[in-house]
DNA sequence: AATGTTTTGTTGCAATTGCAACATTTTTAA
DNA sequence: TTAAAAATGTTGCAATTGCAACAAAACATT
């Protein structure tokens, strides 16, 4: 069961999901949702996969997200620039669609489990500024070396361990450090000549305090 | 009125603060607030002037955020990494403090001005959100001419004008863009050479489309 | 198993940037 | 008003980085 309905029974769920006019969608794989996240709405992936992508002006494009099954999505949560951004379904994806203005708009605040819904959704949004703000942290160092320290700095109090391993590719890594992947290479490279760090694939350890 | 009272009555308001045991303390200039955001609280400035202050491993400081009246801050909603963060009152601050975990943990899901409550938090939040992003937007350019122009885009869109008002000096643009200043204040000239910008002071005159 | 696709590693080189140091202007506070 | 502090502008230079191009490895698909 989603966050989202933390402390809603299902009971509840029907009737808050009616309450709030939601609407549950399919989408063959390959197609595009454009609509789906051209208004503000809150989407949530109920079963499948798919990305966000945004084509920039040069043509170049770029998965923003990734969306797996129980992942949340939508402008008021991500970098939904509307205008370059397409969701688009990777597989067979049914998507939970809830109108976010009517969340806000709504005087039903007698009704418990709304209530409870908007405190897990405002739980979901305190998380990702949380997200937000780790990113900013890394973001604002100056050098290659020193975003990579940030990186594994904030994965190993997150995890408790000198292991690292990282949740996609090494490609994906400098984008989302903002560098050059072929630079972040070399990089990993000296700290890995320098004794700082062991790597095996997507493995990496930490050999420092 | 605060943001955080919206549509909330003042009568409301007041029983609203004794269920959420909030607390006001007032500090005299210069104090340092430490307590006050080691835990998980949302501030709010009801009088006065305060800044968020980081003191990094090589001793340096650096202002993270100035809270002026009627603003929020709370590890919850900046980037407070309790750490290495103080709290200072540059002048005779007055402060509102509410408990995060019991708006959160409390189960008065039938008063209506608490729901109200959380659903002001929450627009707030996603607010915040937006803004978070457009920093991120910002920071994964990567020239510092790139994120200039990025800035100024951003400014534009939401001013609907070509004449952009920093809100802070040239410096704090500079830490915010997370570059050296003088080499941001050499691609300012620059740009300027070539006829993109004009300033004048902290105004910068958009003359590109 | 064979093929095509994506990821990874590497390197030379040019462009960008940070740093340090200093002069000048503006702002702040006594 | 005046002195001190902060912000701004400038420049040379070294360090870091992005870019391009390529080879090799890993992965995915039929």
């Amino acid at each position: 069961m989603h966050k989202l309905f933390n402390k809603i029974s299902v009971k509840q769920q029907v009737k808050l999901l009616k309450l709030l006019e939601t609407s549950t969608l399919s989408f063959k794989k390959g197609t595009v949702m454009l609509s789906a996240i051209k208004e503000n709405i809150i989407g949530v992936i109920l079963e499948g996969y798919a990305q966000i992508v945004r084509t920039d002006y040069n043509g170049n494009r770029t998965i923003i997200e990734e969306l797996e099954e129980e992942m949340i999505f939508g402008s008021t949560i991500s970098s939904l620039s509307s205008d370059e951004c397409e969701l688009i379904a990777k597989e067979d994806t049914k998507v939970l669609i809830i109108d976010y203005d009517l969340i806000i708009e709504s005087e039903n605040n007698t009704y418990s489990y709304y209530n409870q819904f908007v405190k897990n959704l405002l739980q979901i949004t305190t998380d990702i500024i949380d997200e937000k703000n780790e990113r900013i942290e890394i973001l604002t160092k100056k050098t290659i070396r020193d975003k990579l320290l940030e990186y594994f700095n904030i994965y190993r109090k997150k995890h408790g361990s000198n292991n690292i391993y990282l949740p996609f590719s090494l490609t994906d890594l400098a984008d989302y450090l903002a560098v050059d992947r072929s630079a972040m290479s070399r990089e990993l490279r000296y700290l890995k000549e320098e004794g700082f760090i062991e790597t095996k694939g997507r493995k990496i350890t930490l050999l420092y305090g």
